[in-house]
RNA sequence: GGGGGAUUAGCUCAGUUGGUUAGAGCGUCUGCUUGACAUGCAGAAGGUCACUGGUUCGAGUCCAGUAUCUCCCACCA
């Protein structure tokens, strides 16, 4: 006998294990059935999971699962991400623990000692992902620092060396102080800044009293100027030409340059141009010829040149302030609101400054990217990202790909004494110009940016550059499902990758997601101290808890916002699901032979002899539901997936089909009785295999304790549902006329617990129910059911009515009719009275829409004559029912 | 500066190609320890679908504008 309560910890902490370990999540390419392959979005090895992993991979196992129990192969790759700066982040603290550096111990000592931490803690975030339920394929983990991805990333560099898609330049990069490296455009967090804009006078060389005045956001790198520039088409400073400036602070002299970027309007309309520190002066000064000087040290600290050896940006700024306005030269300091960039590992403001890296060329990468959107081959869903994917597409920018730490895939491109430069993708012995020898050859001290590697996931993790039957079979990928926000950073390079190497997108579809936030709405952030963790969540609610309510408040168009008690749905459907079990197993040990194994397929048998038409109902529903969910998931519309089977099974299955059968399964016919009980394991089995790909675990607990299969059965591996065949639905009697007549009754049912309550009837009271039958057909129908309404409303009697009840009594007006509960003494006639008059105004308001609709002759000649008809038999029964409405006053 | 999104019940959100009286969960109120389930059951209250105009026989739904809130991109020092 079941439990009588669910014990979700006991139930996941044995089916996860259980399920590795018989392979449920492991499809090989010759396991038959059509690919379908889903990489998931490798977390960094220093992750520890959190909300957007929860709702992000809740989506994918939802799809995966699904699709596996369709008989699809499927493959859901899991792996981490070595995360270069985060990682190298994380054991440099622990480094300083021990006072220790990371030039302390050299490079390879370091990374050495980076492994380690890997094997001791990077595998974290796996053993988190476990506790979701993700049936991703572990014994194809992968890692983009293992070998074979590692190979990928070395091949994929030197080919594009050798194509003259990679070149090392002198350019503006983004730099972290704190990193000590260099950042790709999009590793830069823009925020707004409430700075200041300091004026500062520079005398004009040979003019004695003559000055510009500069407005400037950063002083501190005042000593890096090499020269104003002013607009060409500004009069104010025309008489400029040809003149120099002097530099305050540093008596060097320095060119007026006349340059379109300049803005007339904006502050002075003179602008200090320091080309080692801004990328707009980098510009101008490649224009005008201009030196570089810069003025900075790689930690943030002012360099040699800057005259303020050794102080940190920030005191400098203070400090050049202090001395410009001794030196008479600053003129005002206004507030200013900026924005300023900040590293998106560390939030150190990052300079702008001066650096020699690698680039990918990404124009020519990113041609067939776009082209493949654009023809439908690869469709971005929701669609308006398409847009998104386009602008950054055509206006992409070259990739700066080196990075200056140590933990990464080192960039293989190898420099001779003798002057030759080459890439190699494995580490040469000799020179290919000169035969010189390994001493004198040297790497690149660098190593790639992390997503130089993950760009290459979805076929590095399927063995390329091997030529793999893995990768033959599953590549391309069906799916991505991903965040929107690593769009740029993974999802468009991945598609660059896809089609350079692999000559093929890596992915039909791209499902991009909202966000969760708090109940505020605002992103979960450790500094805010607003995260939900999903193991507290798990361990309070369950995982399919979390599973399911995430699926069930998220859409796709939209940001998430949850808080704790959103998970009671989940884990209160849970609950529901596993009474409802307990209930069919109660119900089954009472007849003998009766296995729920029988139905765990599409197998049900009936005798339509002893159909009821509630049974053909909740078997349309269940034949709907099948549909509704299978055409819900293939357009990825999870949350409407999760609605219709938490309605179905609550409100269908368990509120009304279950309470009716009540009363059959404990009748003396043994015959309807099995045959009740085998509808509802066929329904319920449907239940648990619909709901199985949101609610893993305890859909496979039920599927179990009932017996729809053996000890080494799986539901992961049973049949998706797709509803009952023509043949039976025809051979069942189902149809459209059955579901109208149970709404209809349903709605008398409610109608009646509704009068009561209105009338503070007590429950245990049995009543007198008096019905005028709307229809005489109707009258027949629910003379033939009055068993279950008299059990539903708890009436020791029904009287069918020809004519209005003549006695005053509460009433209710319904589609099924006129229904009234006789009451013995008091009844207030005068709000009797008030709601039927309330009633019939509203009636009337209906219909005085539906006679202004009629009389428009515009109407009756352009709308579509079902619309018209419907119309028009909607104002016979509204008469009708103001009718009896006023009959019914009349006689009070 | 450019682009996107949101605005529907007290709260969080559904609402497919325009078509009877706009739905759900939570919360609120009333009554129920009824033989699966109080993590529950039955019932009720609660909405000028942000605003203005337009298209249409008909608009929560399509179009334009306004307001508020958001997000992304961007080199005005």
């Amino acid at each position: 006998m079941m439990d009588k309560h669910y014990d979700p910890k006991a139930v996941e902490a044995k089916w996860y294990p259980w399920w590795e370990q018989h392979g449920c999540f492991h499809d090989e390419p010759a396991s038959g059935g059509s690919p379908y392959s889903v990489v998931i979005p490798p977390p960094n090895v220093t992750g520890i999971l959190h909300m957007g992993h929860a709702l992000n991979e809740t989506i994918q196992d939802v799809l995966v699962r699904w699709h596996r129990m369709r008989g699809d192969n499927t493959l859901w790759i899991p792996g981490t991400d070595h995360a270069g700066i985060a990682t190298q982040n994380v054991v440099e603290k622990a480094l300083r623990k021990e006072g220790k550096r990371r030039h302390d111990l050299g490079r390879e000592a370091f990374i050495d000692r980076v492994w380690e931490w890997r094997r001791q803690y990077g595998g974290t975030i796996v053993r988190q992902q476990r506790c979701l339920g993700n049936s991703t394929d572990w014994q194809r983990e992968r890692f983009t620092m293992d070998e074979g991805l590692s190979e990928a990333v070395a091949k994929v560099f030197c080919d594009l060396y050798d194509k003259g898609l990679i070149y090392r330049g002198n350019y503006i990069v983004n730099w972290c102080p704190r990193c000590g490296t260099a950042l790709a455009d999009d590793e830069v967090e823009h925020e707004p800044n409430e700075g200041h804009l300091w004026y500062v006078r520079y005398p004009v060389v040979g003019r004695e009293g003559e000055y510009v005045t500069v407005a400037t956001t950063r002083p501190e790198t005042l000593p890096g100027d090499t020269a104003v520039a002013v607009n060409p088409n500004d009069p104010r400073y025309a008489h400029l030409r040809g003149c120099k400036v002097l530099l305050p602070l540093t008596g060097r002299e320095i060119p007026v340059v006349f340059d379109d970027y300049v803005e007339k309007e904006f502050g002075t309309g003179v602008v200090k141009i320091t080309p080692a520190h801004d990328a707009n002066d980098f510009a101008v000064g490649q224009r005008h010829g201009l030196e570089q000087v810069n003025v900075m040290n790689d930690d943030g600290t002012m360099n040699a040149l800057s005259g303020y050896e050794g102080m940190d940006r920030f005191a400098c700024r203070e400090a050049i302030v202090e001395d410009l306005k001794k030196g008479g030269y600053l003129v005002k300091i206004e507030p200013y609101q900026n924005q300023i960039g900040h590293c998106y590992r560390c939030h150190t403001v990052v300079d702008s400054r001066l650096s020699k890296q690698w680039f990918v060329r990404m124009k020519p990468l990113a041609k067939p990217a776009i082209e493949a959107v654009r023809s439908g081959e690869v469709t971005i869903l929701p669609k308006r990202w398409e847009s998104v994917y386009f602008n950054w597409m055509e206006n992409i920018r070259d990739w700066c790909i080196s990075r200056q730490i140590w933990w990464g895939h080192r960039i293989p491109v190898y420099t001779c004494a003798c002057g030759h430069e080459w890439a190699s993708p494995t580490a040469p012995e000799t020179c290919p110009k000169c035969g010189a020898g390994k001493e004198s050859i040297t790497q690149d001290p660098d190593v790639l940016d992390t997503w130089f590697s993950s760009w290459l996931w979805p076929f590095s993790t399927l063995g390329w550059p091997k030529k793999t039957a893995d990768l033959d079979f599953y590549y391309p990928t069906a799916d991505l499902v991903t965040g929107a926000d690593i769009l740029f950073f993974w999802v468009a390079r991945m598609m660059m990758a896809g089609f350079e190497f692999m000559g093929k997108a890596p992915f039909r579809n791209i499902i991009l997601h909202g966000i969760v936030r708090d109940a505020q709405g605002r992103k979960m952030s450790k500094s805010l101290g607003n995260s939900l963790d999903p193991l507290e969540i798990i361990s309070q609610y369950s995982a399919d808890a979390l599973r399911f309510s995430l699926a069930l408040i998220t859409s796709m168009e939209t940001d998430t916002k949850v808080d704790m008690s959103k998970f009671e749905i989940g884990r209160n459907f849970g609950t529901k699901l596993w009474n409802a079990a307990r209930f069919l197993q109660m119900n089954a040990e009472k007849l003998d032979g009766f296995r729920f194994a029988d139905y765990a397929g599409d197998g049900l048998t009936l005798d339509p002899a002893l159909l009821h038409d509630d049974d053909r109902h909740l078997l349309l529903k269940a034949d709907h539901v099948c549909a509704a969910m299978n055409a819900a998931l293939e357009r990825y519309r999870i949350q409407e997936g999760a609605l219709a089977i938490y309605d179905f099974a609550w409100t269908d299955f368990c509120d009304w089909y279950l309470e009716y059968a009540k009363a059959d399964l404990n009748a003396e016919d043994a015959a309807r009785r099995r045959q009740v009980l085998s509808l509802l394991a066929d329904v319920y089995g449907k239940i648990l295999r619909l709901l199985h790909p949101y609610m893993p675990f305890v859909t496979e607990e039920i599927w179990h304790q009932l017996g729809y299969c053996g000890e080494e059965g799986t539901i992961m591996r049973a049949p998706f549902p797709k509803g009952y065949s023509a043949d039976r639905k025809a051979a069942w009697g189902l149809s459209e006329e059955v579901l109208t007549y149970v709404e209809t009754k349903r709605e008398l049912i409610t109608g009646v617990r509704a009068l009561r309550a209105e009338a503070g009837l007590q429950p245990a009271l049995a009543i007198r129910l008096l019905v005028r039958a709307a229809t005489p057909e109707l009258e027949t129908k629910l003379r033939a059911d009055e068993a279950s309404i008299k059990v539903a409303v708890r009436a020791e009697t029904i009287e069918f009515l020809a004519n209005d009840p003549e006695t005053p009594m509460p009433t209710k007006l319904l589609r099924a009719g006129l229904i009234g509960i006789p009451l013995e003494g008091l009844i207030d006639t005068k709000a009797e009275a008030e709601k039927l008059d309330k009633e019939i105004t509203k009636l009337r308001g209906f219909l005085k829409g539906i006679d202004a609709k009629l009389s428009n002759e515009a109407f009756v000649s352009k709308a579509p004559a079902a619309i018209i008809q419907n119309q028009r038999d909607r104002k016979v029964e509204l008469e009708a029912q103001i009718a009896t409405l006023e009959a019914r006053k009349a006689a009070l």
